[in-house]
Formats: structure tokens, C-alpha cells, sequence
DNA sequence: TCTGGGGTCCTCAAACTC
DNA sequence: TCTGGAGTTTGAGGACCC
């Protein structure tokens, strides 16, 4: 669960294991994306501002966060759950319901019981991190169990008990109940699970309307028909920047915005999809957030198309005062585009009019290129120096030689002293630690950032390669998997 | 010293269609 | 032919989740 980076990171990093570690942006905006258990202990959480973090655990190790790592040991874990079951609904890197009763591997508490445990120890055997387990009739209760799991436990639900259990609990361990609805809730003198279920479907969907006032009520009497779905399509696909300082010049704003769009459509076109609405979401620098948004005759995986729309929308927004964040999205996503529709019918019209030899000569006229950016009129204006650019987006892929970063955390490897990874840099300087998931801590040391014995080289294994013995590398709380079905 | 990124779903109002 | 009403689509914003 929550803890997932920083367990990872510990793993991975010898040095770091029983210590405060807290992965997420770096940046002066960037916000904890997961803080380890010892983090905690100093009140760090996770959406907390970095800044704040670093007040109340200034000695901690702070990382930037590696996904692509991360997503490997994702992979590994699903794998092990899709061994148990066709029905796995992946949350998040870190998190996920399996439906056991329709793999055929739990009949009753104790087959699920014992399924759980086995998966925790495969778990355990094949990431090197371990993770919690909770079992239920139903994808809330199981989720509430996997959280009083946490870390590295297993909780059941037995069937009957759940309203009992439920009724002390405070509304906020209700999916759906944020801070907004938390408050809402209060407010009426509504605080604990019980209190909701006593006030009634009525009441509830007078406080909170249908949709959410219904599913709360269902939801405090244990009642969650939800169930568990492997494939979901995607709905939207999105970029956004948060600037490290808030930019007041429009020119570059609309650079920035058109440069989301491309990355927009990268990411659209990765996923095989097109879209027909096009979003622009503007922070602005009080905080406050717009968004604009232009559906399109058809859909479109076509940057320039793209770009264009977005750029209209920002037209149509005052970002005088200044801008911190910009973002760009796809959304009514379809696997087909425009283009290729005109191009079917095109075709076809062809086709018929050579049949029929009438030929009609209509250049087919498509909305296409309309209106479009005259010639771009960012082209200019480099906008040099400094470029505050987006908070540390943490991405580790491959970095010009040129221009060599040395992100916190990440692993490099030295001609001479072999494997290890950044502890800091800066000033010229980049100080390297030199261990590796295996190791017992390792020693420091400082190179210059140019030193050309050193490279970025990928994440090491964190459990040995299986041979005789199998050591079982580490710990490193939790990595939470909640699993409903069963009996 | 504030407040990331990538999503989902819901609500509401206005415009449009039937 | 006009009109009112219902239903749908679009656009904007908010809440929530990990």
C-alpha cells in the first residue's frame, strides 16, 4: 500500500533499511508520494508539501520516485495474483482486488485464509517486500481489511460480523468519503459508520444527492455490490506540469501548453487510442483551477490537431498573475480517428464513382486542419535563461550525455567502485553510495558529475537470482494487496 | 511554507434535439 | 405551425483515489 516506494527504495538501498525515507518530488512544489513507516513516526504523510517533510524529518533520506522499478515489482506481484485468479482489478502499482471464489481456489474462511498466506510468503519470495492481505465478501470490507493488515499481516472478515465491525469506525474508512464529504457529514452530526446507517437513505441522499447519498447508505450497512473487473477501459488520457515558478509570460505559456499537447498525444497514441474532446486545465498562481474544454466532430490522434484546439482554449483564459500549473488532456477516447473515417469514405466514394464513372470532384470537406495556429506564433522569443520547468517529474529514462542529471535515488554504476546510487548532487558534484540490494551498507563517495567512470545504469534485482540456499534478501513493511471473494 | 500527477465519477447548468 | 417538456450532449467544476 502506502508505504510501497519507500519499501522498495529500502530494498533496494541497504543503507536505508530501519531508517526515515521519504520518496516524491523534490521540487520547491513538489509533495510526498509515500513516506516509510520510521518517516511517519516524525508525522510525515503522504500529499504532505516536501517542505513541511522536511521540517518535521529533516535527517531523512528523501528519493525521487522510480517508476519504472516500481512498475517491475508490480508486474511480478500481479503475475502472482493472476496464478490465483482471472479476476484481478489492479488499483494502483501497489494495490489490487482478486476475486478467489471465481479462480476456484478458496471455498470457505480457511482455503482463503490459507490462500492469502501463501500469497504473502510468494510475495515475499519473489519481490523481497512483503505485503498485506485482507479477505471479504466484498471489495470495501476486503480493502478495510487490508488496511488494518498493515504492514505485513493478514486480516479476514468473517461473514456477519461486518456491520458490527463497521459501526464504530469514523465515515472517512468509507471509499467515497473524503475530506470535503467527511466534513459534509459532520457537520450533520455525522461521524462514525453507525451514525450513517441510522440516518437513512433519505437524509443521506438529501445531504450528499443520489448517486453518493445511495452508495453511502449501501456501503454503512456492509452492502457493496461492486464487482471485481479485470480490463477497464481508459477514459482520459492527460499531461500536466507543475511549475517550479509561476510563469507570467503568455508567449511561454503557450509554449507550454503547446508542448503538453504533443506529449498529450504521445502518450494517446502509445495507448492506441484518439479522442474527441480536448482539455485544458489552467492553476493559476492563487490556486485556483480552470478548465476549458472543445469536443471535436471526430476523433483525433493528430498533434497539430490538437495543439490547435488547446491552444483555443487558452485563449479564453486570463492568465495574467501568473500560472503554476498547465495541462493538457484527451478525453471521449475511441480507437479510431477522424482522419481515418474520411479516409474510409474517401475511399469508398472513389471507389462508387469509378463504378458509376460520375465523377463528383469534392475534396471531401474536412473540419480537419480548421482555423489552425497561423505559422506558430511562439516560434520566436526563446525565452532564454533559467526555464523554471516542471517540478522534478522523476522520470528515469535514458539522460543526454550532455546534459547528465544525477536524481536522488537512482542507480549508477562506477568503472572502479561498481555498483551503487545517488545520495545527492549539486554544485558539480555528485556523491554516490556504493551498495546494492545484497550488500551490507556501503561507503560514500563524491565524483564530479562529469566524471566519465560513472553512468546511470538500471535498477539491480532485489531478490538473488534463485539458487540453492535463496537467502530471501530484506524487508521493508508492506506492500498491501487487499483480496476479497472467498467465503 | 503551503498544496504533484494521472485518473475516475458525479453534479449542475445551458444548449440542443425530438 | 407553434410551443412546452423531456431527454441528451456539452462544458465546467468539485470530490475522491492512489
Amino acid at each position: 500500500m502506502d508505504a510501497f516506494y519507500a519499501s522498495a527504495e529500502q530494498a533496494a538501498k541497504p543503507s536505508l533499511r530501519g531508517k526515515a525515507v521519504v520518496v516524491g518530488g523534490l521540487g520547491p512544489r513538489g509533495v510526498v508520494a509515500t513516506a516509510s513507516y520510521e518517516a511517519r513516526r516524525f508525522g510525515v504523510h503522504s500529499a504532505m508539501p516536501m517542505g513541511q517533510a522536511r521540517r518535521l524529518a529533516p535527517n531523512a533520506a528523501y528519493l525521487v520516485p522510480r517508476f519504472s522499478f516500481y512498475r517491475d515489482i508490480s508486474e511480478q506481484v500481479m503475475r502472482l495474483l493472476r496464478e490465483l485468479s482471472p479476476l484481478v482489478e489492479p488499483l494502483s502499482l501497489d494495490e489490487a482486488f482478486v476475486d478467489l471464489e471465481a479462480g476456484g481456489v478458496a471455498s470457505d474462511e480457511a482455503s482463503a485464509r490459507a490462500v492469502g498466506e501463501r500469497l504473502r510468503a510468494d510475495i515475499l519470495r519473489v519481490t523481497g517486500l512483503t505485503g498485506s492481505v485482507g479477505l471479504a465478501v466484498c471489495k470495501m470490507l476486503a480493502k478495510i481489511g487490508s488496511e488494518q493488515a498493515k504492514p505485513d499481516g493478514l486480516v479476514l472478515i468473517p461473514a456477519g460480523t461486518e456491520r458490527k465491525l463497521l459501526e464504530p469506525m469514523s465515515v472517512r474508512i468509507l471509499p467515497g468519503v473524503g475530506p470535503a464529504t467527511g466534513d459534509h457529514l459532520r457537520r450533520a452530526g455525522i461521524t462514525t459508520v453507525g451514525e450513517l446507517a441510522e440516518a437513512g437513505e433519505d437524509e443521506l441522499v438529501r445531504l450528499l444527492g443520489k448517486a453518493h447519498g445511495g452508495a453511502l447508505y449501501a456501503m454503512a450497512l456492509a452492502r457493496d455490490e461492486r464487482p471485481v473487473v479485470a480490463e477497464r477501459d481508459t477514459k482520459s488520457v492527460s499531461v500536466e506540469d507543475t511549475y517550479d515558478v509561476d510563469i507570467h509570460d503568455r508567449v511561454r505559456v503557450r509554449m507550454e501548453v503547446a508542448r503538453l499537447a504533443e506529449r498529450c498525444v504521445q502518450r494517446l497514441r502509445a495507448a492506441g487510442h484518439s479522442g474527441r474532446t480536448i482539455v485544458l486545465k489552467v492553476r493559476r498562481f492563487d490556486f485556483s483551477t480552470l478548465t476549458r474544454s472543445e469536443t471535436l466532430r471526430g476523433p483525433t490522434d493528430d498533434p497539430g490537431v490538437v495543439r490547435e484546439a488547446a491552444a483555443r482554449l487558452l485563449e479564453s483564459v486570463d492568465t495574467t498573475g501568473g500560472v503554476r500549473l498547465l495541462g493538457v488532456g484527451v478525453s471521449g477516447l475511441a480507437d479510431y480517428t477522424q482522419e481515418d473515417l474520411f479516409a474510409q469514405a474517401q475511399a469508398k466514394a472513389e471507389a462508387e464513382a469509378a463504378e458509376a464513372a460520375g465523377a463528383d470532384g469534392d475534396p471531401g470537406a474536412a473540419q480537419e486542419g480548421g482555423g489552425g495556429l497561423p505559422a506558430e506564433g511562439a516560434g520566436g522569443e526563446s525565452v532564454g535563461g533559467v526555464e523554471p520547468g516542471p517540478a522534478e517529474s522523476g522520470g528515469a529514462e535514458p539522460v543526454p550525455p550532455a546534459e547528465r542529471r544525477w536524481p536522488s535515488g537512482h542507480d549508477v554504476r562506477h568503472a572502479v567502485h561498481g555498483a551503487g546510487w545517488v545520495q545527492g548532487s549539486g554544485l558539480g558534484r555528485v556523491t554516490v553510495r556504493f551498495e546494492t540490494p545484497q550488500s551490507v551498507p556501503g561507503r560514500v563517495r563524491t565524483f564530479r558529475t562529469d566524471d566519465p567512470e560513472l553512468e546511470p545504469s538500471d535498477p539491480l534485482p532485489l531478490v538473488a537470482a534463485p539458487g540453492p540456499g535463496e537467502g530471501a534478501a530484506v524487508v521493508g513493511p508492506e506492500a498491501g494487496l487487499p483480496v476479497p471473494g472467498a467465503g
